[in-house]
RNA sequence: GGUGGGAUGGCGAAGUGGCUAACGCAGCGGUCUGCAAAACCGCGAUUCACGGGUUCGAAUCCCGUUCCCACCGCCA
């Protein structure tokens, strides 16, 4: 069974076929950076980074790129605002972008292009436009001519008749057509600038993606994602632009991640109801947003709460409690019995199967999160029969895995050495109980929980993880 | 108005014709333990928004109804 992806412009699930074997080029919308990244921008990076890293794993190679958006209205309201270079918010909000992401198990792109080093390319295809007949300029501005693209509205399911009678022409715009974009805005006064045949301005954002998509990745791409709401008119515009002037299909599939609501609403800088990734971070973990973000498939609507989070919290300790016992089992040379082992090994490929299923059938993160917490229980079952420390270290071995492939990372399960004094009060504690000396092993647990140490005391000896 | 997507136990969320309706969180009872912790065992939706219908059989298909959300200016 091979990956099969939901295909938002043929509205149904399409079987994964990149144009060369085994290669596979993605281009993601990324962020307009002028603020702190909320919940919602995070699913989609969540959700992106997991189809890589399952991309990755089934074999192929990939080129992700993901674009920075670095010029635009929101960065220039918020650089006036608090009196400062347009350039320099962008800078601050990339670095808080990228250390969200950091923290959320994202791996960065390949390649991230910002619309400010492309200015040259993206002045060309608008000449390309332009001679094409595909756009024309006006008044300082230059705008993509609709009309001249019958296709136009394929992608969302719109009509252009539909869209045109709610479209108007805002004052001070030269559009032959309401519905007709800017590819090329001219420079108001105090504005970051750049020449152009057109005059001094700044690019569109649609644009930019067109132009870095084609620089990096060609004019087809295998996979052009982004949040559902930029299917109209960000991803239509994007259609328009690059099919026109390369006259090839633009993507041959897309994807769209659905919205994350709050309390039943859309989540969205403009509404003033986010949250930001920044904050959230301040209380729960990384791995706990990413499972929540995950627990859901990533079409649906996500409402969020901080209830939610609080359970996948509780989730992913269970998974981490479960991989470090095994990791403790494993270290200790117990021989286990032949029927656990060979268990063990049956529980193992079924988690294999069952996650490979669920990710193949477009990217289905909830159910393979339920199979990984199937291995958990049966690998906890194991354990209480006696597992052996070959069985134990190939069960962690197969959770880590799966919990990579999720983004579910970098807490290893090996067992952390102790620092000395930890591990000499854990000794005392085991000298006390041999001695049945409770009140002092209990009076050395509490002060080992305050040093942030839990111990556990089982038949193996005592079991020593940081506290959760 | 146009176009899409939803409604499943206390909460989150799978399941799109037929094993006892997954999985996680929370709760309750039990086992293990000196006590714990972790874990395990057991209990919990006679029912899948509502009303009809098709079928030997439906949460799953059809019709109708109610409610909710998204996109149609910016937004992941």
């Amino acid at each position: 069974m091979a990956l099969q992806l939901y295909d938002t412009l043929t509205r149904r699930m399409q079987p994964l076929v990149p144009q060369h074997a085994g290669k596979v080029g993605i281009y993601v919308c990324g962020p307009t950076v002028y603020n702190w990244i909320h919940v919602g921008n995070a699913r989609q990076l969540v959700v992106f980074d997991t189809l890589r890293r399952w991309l990755a794993r089934t074999g192929y190679t990939l080129t992700y790129v993901q674009n920075i958006t670095d010029v635009d209205d929101k960065i220039i309201a918020r650089a006036q605002e608090e009196n400062l270079p347009a350039e320099e918010v962008a800078e601050r909000f990339l670095a808080a972008f990228l250390e969200d992401a950091a923290h959320l198990g994202v791996r960065p792109p390949d390649a991230m292009p910002r619309a400010t080093q492309y200015i040259p390319q993206m002045i060309a295809l608008i000449a390309t436009l332009i001679e094409k007949g595909y756009a024309y300029a006006a008044g300082g501005d230059v705008y993509y001519r609709v009309r001249r693209f019958p296709e136009y509205g394929k992608l969302s399911g719109t009509r252009i008749e539909a869209l045109a009678s709610g479209a108007r022409i805002l004052p001070g715009e030269a559009k032959e057509n309401p519905l007709d974009f800017a590819l090329w805005k001219g420079a108001k006064p105090g504005e970051p600038s750049w020449e152009s045949p057109w005059g001094a301005g700044r690019p569109g954002w649609h644009i930019e993606c067109s132009t870095m998509s084609t620089a990096l990745l060609g004019p087809t791409l295998d996979i052009h994602g982004g949040g559902m709401d930029l299917i109209f008119p960000h991803h239509e515009n994007e259609i328009a632009q690059s099919e026109a002037a390369f006259g090839a299909p633009f993507a041959r599939l897309w994807m769209h991640n659905g919205m994350v609501t709050l309390s039943g609403e859309k989540m969205a800088k403009s509404l003033g109801n986010v949250r930001t990734v920044h904050e959230l971070l301040q209380r729960f973990s990384g791995d706990a947003l990413r499972l929540f973000l995950l627990s859901a498939h990533y079409r649906t609507p996500l409402d969020f709460d901080e209830h939610s989070l609080e359970q996948s919290q509780a989730a992913v300790r269970r998974l981490k409690t479960t991989v470090q016992n095994l990791s403790f089992a494993a270290s200790h040379a117990v021989q286990g019995e032949p029927a656990v082992a060979e268990a063990a090994k049956r529980c193992i490929r079924r988690l294999e199967t069952a996650v490979s299923a669920a990710l193949d059938e477009d990217l289905h993160t909830a159910r393979a999160i339920a199979a990984l917490f199937d291995a958990v229980h049966e690998a906890n079952q194991l354990l209480q029969e006696g597992c052996g420390a070959e069985a134990a270290a190939q069960l962690v071995t197969a959770l880590e895995d799966t919990a990579a492939l999720l983004g579910l990372e970098g807490w290893a399960g090996q067992t952390e050495a102790l620092p000395a004094e930890v591990d000499a009060l854990v000794r005392e504690r085991a000298q006390a109980r041999m001695k049945r000396e409770w009140s002092k092993a209990d009076a050395l647990r509490s002060r080992l929980s305050e040093l942030g140490w839990t111990v556990e005391d089982t038949p193996l000896g005592p079991r020593v993880r940081r506290r959760a």
